[in-house]
Formats: C-alpha cells, sequence, structure tokens
RNA sequence: GGAGGGGUUCCCGAGCGGUCAAAGGGAACAGACUGUAAAUCUGUCGGCGGAGCCUUCGGAGGUUCGAAUCCUCCCCCCUCCA
C-alpha cells in the first residue's frame, strides 16, 4: 500500500485549491487504515462530448486517483441537459432527449478512456436521484443558500455587474451540482478553478446534512491556442482530442515558447525533475526550443495516436512547414472540362476558398500558387492541358485532376 | 404593473435621413520576418467574372426621391420604481 505521503504528493501535483489539506490528509489516513478506497466525482457537461486537451488536465487528475487505487466516478450532468441550459448569452439550448444523452455518454467513453482506465472508471448519471426529486426537495434545496452568497460567484457577479442576463434556473445549478455530492457521499469532488465555487456549495450542503464534507481540489485552466483564454471549443483555441493526428501535432507546435511550459505542466506525464531539465537546457542553450515543443508535440499526439503516428505526423510537418514542400497526401479534385476554368472558381470548387471573392483576394495577396509558381492575376485561367497542385496560404493545397 | 435604456456585419462597439457594405478594437485570413513559433509590421476581411450591381444593421409593415438612421405593431434584453 502506498503511504498518504506518496499519495499526497500526487494528488497535490498542478493542483490549485485544496479545501482542506488536513481534511484530505484524515481521509487518506483513514482509507489507508480501513482500506476503503475514497469516492472521487468529477462532473461533466453531457452536451459538449468534444474534449480537447484542455478537459486532459482534469482527466490526468483522476487518473491520478485511480492509480492510487481510489474510486473515480465520471459523473455526467445529464440531468441539466434534460432541462437545457440557456448559460450566458449564447442562443437557449435545446433540451437533450434521453437517445441524445445515451449517445453522448458513448462518445464520451470512447474519448475518455484514451486517458482514464476503462475497468476502473465508474460512469454515473445525475438524472438517477436528481430525477426523482420532487418540488418540495428542491425548494428545501433553495433555501440553504443566499442570493447574496450566490452572487459572490465570480461569473454571476460579473455578469450581474455588467447588466448581463441571469436566469433562475441558473442559480439552481450550483445547488443542483452540490446535491450531487450529498446524493453520491463523495469524498473529494475535482473541477476547473472556474467550478470552485460550485464545488464549495456541495460541502456546503454535505456539511448541512451531517455528511463529512467533501474535499474540494482544483485544477488550474488551461490557456487554449491564443495563450490568453482558457481552452474552449467555443473560442477555437482547442486541440482537440479527436482531431488528425497531424493538427494535434501542428496545433501543439503553435504554442508560443512561453506557454509550452505550462502544458508540460498541465498535461504532460514527465516528472517535474525532467521538466526542470528542459528548462535548463533551454536556458543554457543546449536545447532548441523546437526540440523541446517536438517532444511535446509528440508526447501529446502519441498519447491520442500512437508513437508511430506522432512520427508521421512529426515528418508531415517538418515537410509541410519547415521545408515548405508538398504533403505526401493531400485532398484531390477532379474536374471534367476541355474548357479554361478561371482561377477564383476553380478554387471555389475545390473547396479552397468560400467564394470568388475571397479567391481573388488570395490571388491579389499573392498566396495562390499553381505548381509551385505563383499567381498574381485574378483573370488567370486555367489551362485543362494535365493534373496541378493548386496551393493557398501555407497550409491549404489541392490536387486538381482533369478527367 | 409603472418609467427609462437597448438589440448593428464572427465578437465587442460607433453611427442616428443621403458622402454607409457601415468608424474603431478583437478574432480570422494573407504577405514580410521566423523555429508553421510567439511578438512585430503590412494588407484583406458580405456576395457577384473587377467599373457596376445584388443582399445586410432584432422581425413585419409604413413615411420619404432616398432609411441602420423617422413612424406603427411585434419579439427579445437591461436598469430603476413597485
Amino acid at each position: 500500500m502506498i503511504t498518504v505521503e506518496e499519495q499526497l504528493e500526487l494528488i497535490e501535483r498542478g493542483v490549485v485549491d485544496c479545501i482542506s489539506r488536513e481534511e484530505l490528509k484524515a481521509k487518506l489516513e483513514k482509507s489507508v487504515k480501513t482500506g476503503r478506497q475514497l469516492k472521487i466525482k468529477a462532473g461533466f457537461d453531457p452536451t459538449a462530448p468534444d474534449l480537447h486537451v484542455g478537459h486532459t488536465v482534469l482527466l490526468q487528475k483522476m487518473k491520478h486517483f485511480q492509480d492510487l487505487g481510489h474510486e473515480v466516478y465520471f459523473l455526467i450532468g445529464d440531468f441539466t441537459g434534460f432541462i437545457g441550459d440557456p448559460t450566458g448569452k449564447s442562443e437557449t439550448r435545446k433540451p437533450l432527449t434521453r437517445e441524445d444523452i445515451a449517445r453522448n455518454a458513448e462518445t464520451y467513453k470512447e474519448q475518455v478512456f484514451k486517458i482514464l482506465d476503462p475497468v476502473k472508471t465508474k460512469i454515473a448519471f445525475n438524472s438517477e436521484w436528481l430525477g426523482k426529486i420532487n418540488s418540495f426537495d428542491m425548494i428545501r434545496l433553495a433555501s440553504e443558500l443566499t442570493v447574496a452568497r450566490m452572487l459572490e460567484r465570480d461569473d454571476f457577479k460579473k455578469r450581474f455587474e455588467g447588466g448581463k442576463p441571469i436566469s433562475i434556473h441558473e442559480f439552481l445549478y450550483p445547488l443542483i451540482q452540490g446535491y450531487d455530492s450529498v446524493a453520491m457521499e463523495s469524498d473529494v469532488e475535482l473541477g476547473g478553478t472556474d467550478q470552485l465555487f460550485n464545488l464549495l456549495v456541495g460541502r456546503d450542503l454535505q456539511r448541512s446534512r451531517g455528511q463529512e464534507p467533501q474535499i474540494v481540489l482544483t485544477m488550474p485552466l488551461l490557456e487554449g491556442l491564443d495563450g490568453v483564454n482558457k481552452m474552449s471549443k467555443s473560442l477555437g483555441n482547442y486541440i482537440g482530442i479527436t482531431e488528425p493526428a497531424n493538427d494535434i501535432y501542428g496545433k501543439t507546435m503553435s504554442v508560443s515558447d512561453e506557454l509550452m511550459f505550462r502544458y508540460y505542466e498541465l498535461v504532460s506525464d514527465l516528472s517535474s525533475t525532467e521538466i526542470e531539465a528542459l528548462k535548463q537546457g533551454l536556458e543554457e542553450g543546449t536545447l532548441h526550443p523546437k526540440e523541446i515543443k517536438q517532444k511535446l508535440a509528440r508526447e501529446l499526439t502519441a498519447r491520442f495516436y500512437s508513437e508511430e503516428d506522432a512520427q508521421i505526423a512529426e515528418h508531415h510537418f517538418e515537410k509541410v512547414f519547415a521545408k515548405h514542400d508538398l504533403p505526401d497526401e493531400m485532398p484531390e479534385f477532379s474536374l471534367n472540362s476541355n474548357e479554361p476554368v478561371w482561377l477564383p472558381k476553380l478554387m471555389v470548387d475545390s473547396g479552397l476558398v468560400s467564394s470568388t471573392s475571397d479567391g481573388r483576394r488570395m490571388i491579389k495577396q499573392n498566396a495562390v500558387s499553381i505548381d509551385g509558381e505563383k499567381i498574381g492575376d485574378t483573370d488567370f485561367s486555367v489551362e485543362p492541358t494535365g493534373d496541378l497542385i493548386l496551393k493557398v496560404g501555407k497550409r491549404r493545397f489541392c490536387k486538381i485532376v482533369f478527367s
């Protein structure tokens, strides 16, 4: 059995808030003594089963608990999904059907098990207990927190002060999430730092209902590719874990040097000593920043694919971007015409640009080439004499095949 | 229920009868520079085979030679009072 101290060391790695460390230690001690696993809970939204690298920060932490032999619950917040959550200014979400949720849950499993141990992971749905709750329970729950307290939550506070709408039912979410902890009798709840408030509500509710309050652990939010905002799908600054290997590799390479170590710390499996060594190598000039980043890109690509795929992705990257060569494979567009084709039209048809205006713009900006030769004339027409490679910008290629 | 403020192009946000395809910023895209880095600089940023034309300013009508701008109704959001 692993000692409490050893467990703490792994658990606390990368954690922002731990409330409280003493209680966590006590729980671990009890667990070691009695052999009872701790119940670890982390909740996920059922509407967006597209996980990105940002989510993996949390998943990695869940994995740590699994490795330590604890009981990890992947909680799908399907109850919220049934209701439809119009959070923020985005248009009201359509309530999900039972089928949607079942399908999303499947997708989640596929993705989540790229990190978590499929055998050890328990999947739970909060509709199981929230679906049974009645109006009285709901109102009683709502009476346990004040509006002033609710407005302490950063997100609500900002929206309130900024004159942005907040629906009443949004106040219910922290309560519902907190109730999950009560229903599950969780020992530890994990979440991003933005979840701190919700996680603390769980503690409050457990305590007021005579349970031993859960330990709250928050993980940092990983910055997205823009280096500023947190990684999110809606901001488009993410690396999706189901994206093609080339994209995972390439997107990782576009991370800035400064941010790259943040990625190392939060998502890499390397130990902190190994990361330190990389940092030192960079400072001393023995390691080139590109090499360090490539190591990261390989690690991430290999995690979601394989070592081999990572090698291929690296090869592709070097070829296309470092050497400005053509990729090994590119989309083909077959054209059956004996007439010359106006270039902007061809660009639209082959899907390289969205409109002829856009194509025209690209030509004007000196971004278009055919078989390596820049085209600067917007009136240019392609003669149907033979296959050719059409390139727009740095990364858009298409092989035009005449048939 | 009463009073007031507002909904503008991907986002934020000017415009308040013609000179508006709509300032400015952000995002994005392209070019230069590179390590596809990042940062920076420059340019582009509704559609149409370019001049010109067509469709945009919450929705539907209307007034005008002319409407994002004025009027009517409707929908949505915010604030204050109750």
